[in-house]
Formats: C-alpha cells, structure tokens, sequence
DNA sequence: ACACTAATTGCAAATCATTTGCAATTAGTG
DNA sequence: CACTAATTGCAAATGATTTGCAATTAGTGT
C-alpha cells in the first residue's frame, strides 16, 4: 500500500545506498506489503508482469532489495528462492509432507546470538537469523 | 567410514523404508559420513564420479535420504540445495559478505519449540527445525 | 547357487530457475 | 532542459535439477 507507514522506510534506505526509485522497484516492494508472506520471484513477476515489468527485472531488483537488506530469504525447502521483507520478521512451521505453512512471532534467539556471538572468533554480531520448524501437520499424519 | 557407529543406523532406516542398499547409495551414504559438513549435489558427485555413479543417481539418491529423514536441507542462501545428516544436528554463522561458516551447537529450541506446538492448530510435534544465523564476519567488516 | 521381478541405474534429452550481453530508456542531478 | 550513469527489456545463455526409457541389479524365494 502507498499508504503503509513502512513503504518510506524501505524506500529511505534504497535510496541511501544510491539505487533509483524506478517504477518497477516500487512495484515489487508494493508487492511485498500487500503479500506478508515469504514470496518468491514468480509469485512477484505474476503481481507485475501487467504493469510492463520484465522478470529479469524482478530477479535483479530481489538481488537488489536483498543486497540492500530490504527484503530477505527464508529457507521453506521449496524448489525455488523464497523473501519476505526484512522488517516483518517471524517464522515459520512447515509441513514436510503437504507444504501447509503456519507462521509464529514467538522468539527467542536474541539471547542465544548473543552467547555464540561472545564465543566466535569470526563474527561479533548478528544480522539476522532464519529459523523454521518442520513437520508432518495433523492432516497429513492421518492420511 | 565403513566403521562409523552411525553408518548402521542410516542404512537400517533406508532398509526398513524398503529402500535397496545399492552401490550408489552407499557411496553417497560415505561422502556424508566422511564430510562432517553442508553437502551440494556437485561436491558429492565429484566424490563418486570416479566410483562410475552418474550426476543423475546422485540426485536421486539425495532425493531418496531426504525422504527417509536420512539427510535434510540446510538453509546457506546459496545457488544449490545444501543437506547434512539428520543425526548431526548443529547449526551455522553464514557471512553475508565472502560465505565464510562457522558451526555451533548451543541449541535452546527445544523449549520454544514447544512453546510453539502447544499452541498450534495444525501440528503436535517437530520433526526438525532450521536455525542459522547471518552476519558480516570480522574480516570483512573492515576490508 | 539360480531364477524372478520390481526397483534402480546410466545415458541423453528436456525442463525450470536464474543469469548475462547489449542496445534503448530513464531517474536523478545540476 | 540537458547530461550521464543506472536501469530496463528482450533474446540468448547458463546451471541446476528432472524425466523417459532400456539395461542392470538387489532382494526375495526356490
Ligand atoms: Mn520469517
Ligand atoms: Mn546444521
Ligand atoms: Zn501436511
Ligand atoms: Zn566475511
């Protein structure tokens, strides 16, 4: 939405680190906060493809959201990338068997980043993290 | 290793799957043994290429431990699928910058996991769970 | 040990996601 | 409004993974 209090926070800070504002770049982050849902680049091309933006286009301004940490992957074990926006952070429960995806806040890694930061000789602070859980739903270990 | 403990374990589970214990699969089964670490299907290959195993078995073998719960995706963001062995259980530091890993242990999901299961509508138990944490390494923080 | 059969394999070709080259277009700056 | 580097679209290339099919083989029972 045009209207969402986020959009001028992404749009800030492509604009920070010198990337234009284009029609398609606008585009594809309006698709993200219409969508709250991890998104991979064809769900993307599908929301655009009317409005004249080329998937090569879609693929190169993920690359750019992501380099620009505006948006980034989620490991779903699906056969292609999945994103979602950098600050609608939470996670997720998948199930192995049908895919079904269940989201959940609750979170408490902040404190364990923070015990393996203090024991790495390598990193000393954390970006972010991915965390998901997976399963066989109850539907699915019934069948 | 012909010798590992573990080796025992993984081809009862492919056997009770009523999976043939093949030449291949053995094969791989090793690589997985001898390389404690997230494996893509070209390092496996180029380890049992020269056992006459095709890139295509590889494959499909990896399909196949993926679906007896013998390996499992891990999440890198790289350009190909990384498994390890389900019963290696640990998790990743990845470095945005130059991919540097670096591995731990400490492991307090277990609890949250719960927490997360207790109150979902859709499952009643975890089969596995993702967690790695991103972050630019020290090195390259200055470089 | 030998035969049987369904599962597995290798090869070649196909498919799917993602990337690259390049000429035309455009955002941001002054 | 002009300038210029960044961005875009199209077509072709690439790289990973999948599929079809005939030949081979593990596991089962004789
Ligand atoms: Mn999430
Ligand atoms: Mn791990
Ligand atoms: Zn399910
Ligand atoms: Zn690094």
């Amino acid at each position: 939405m045009k209207n969402d209090p986020k959009r001028k926070i992404y749009t800030e800070i492509l604009k920070t680190k010198g990337y234009k504002l284009t029609a398609p770049r606008l585009l594809v982050l309006d698709v993200f906060l219409q969508n709250r849902k991890p998104l991979n680049a064809d769900f993307v091309y599908e929301k655009v493809r009317t409005k004249k933006t080329d998937r090569v286009t879609v693929y190169r301004t993920l690359k750019i959201f992501e380099s620009a940490r505006v948006i980034h992957q989620v490991n779903l074990k699906k056969d292609s990338v999945f994103f979602e926006l950098t600050k609608d952070h939470h996670h997720h429960i998948v199930c192995l068997e049908c895919g079904l995806i269940e989201d959940f806040d609750a979170c408490t890694i902040d404190q364990l980043a923070k015990n393996v930061i203090s024991k790495s000789p390598y990193f000393s602070s954390i970006d972010h993290h991915s965390l998901e859980l997976f399963a066989i739903c109850k539907k699915c270990n019934k069948g």
